[in-house]
DNA sequence: GCCAACGTTGGC
DNA sequence: GCCAACGTTGGC
């Protein structure tokens, strides 16, 4: 039974649109333990993801995407000549973690504002205060409004 | 650009 | 183990 999740991405660094152009990507750089545990032990193969777009104007929502690929070793951890270089993290013992998603379809852009407004989704994480998880969990019913909100059946 | 929230680091 | 300092996130 598949989940769901909402995955945060910087539109100047990886918008929906290079998914959508690439097919599948996977998901590095994610250095925060909460969002690794997540993604380690709970993304599974198949559950499906909301592909939002942060710090930009406005914040939204901005496809849907599906993991392709359950938890691996984040191989950027151990590459010196990348940002997300940790130098306690190593082939033969990886601290990080990182999942493959590929991108199922664009929807109409779903603003932070809109999503605040709809007392459905008053519950998701998202409009929590000071919730910075660039992974987080979706119920199947704010999963189903946000896809109804952006004009997907 | 500001700043609140939160995670991490490191001295003790 | 505590906690102050610092860095990052991300909306506004």
């Amino acid at each position: 039974m598949a989940r769901y999740w909402l995955m945060k991405s910087e539109p100047d660094v990886y918008p929906f649109s290079q998914l959508v152009a690439d097919g599948s990507t996977h998901w590095d750089g994610v250095r925060n333990y909460q969002a690794r545990n997540m993604m380690r032990d709970d993304l599974k193969l198949g559950d499906m993801v909301l592909f939002y777009h942060s710090n930009t104007k406005p914040p939204h929502v901005a496809g849907i995407a599906r993991v392709s690929r359950e938890g691996y070793p984040d191989h950027t951890s151990w590459d010196p000549e990348s940002k997300y270089f940790d130098a306690k993290s190593s082939p033969d013992n990886p601290r990080w973690v990182m999942v493959e998603i590929e991108a199922i379809r664009e929807m109409n852009p779903v603003s932070l504002v809109d999503v605040k407004a709809n007392p459905v989704l008053d519950d998701m994480p998202l409009v929590q205060r000071g919730q910075r998880l660039s992974v987080q969990p979706v119920s199947k019913g704010q999963y189903e409004e946000i896809c109804r909100m952006g004009g997907v059946e």
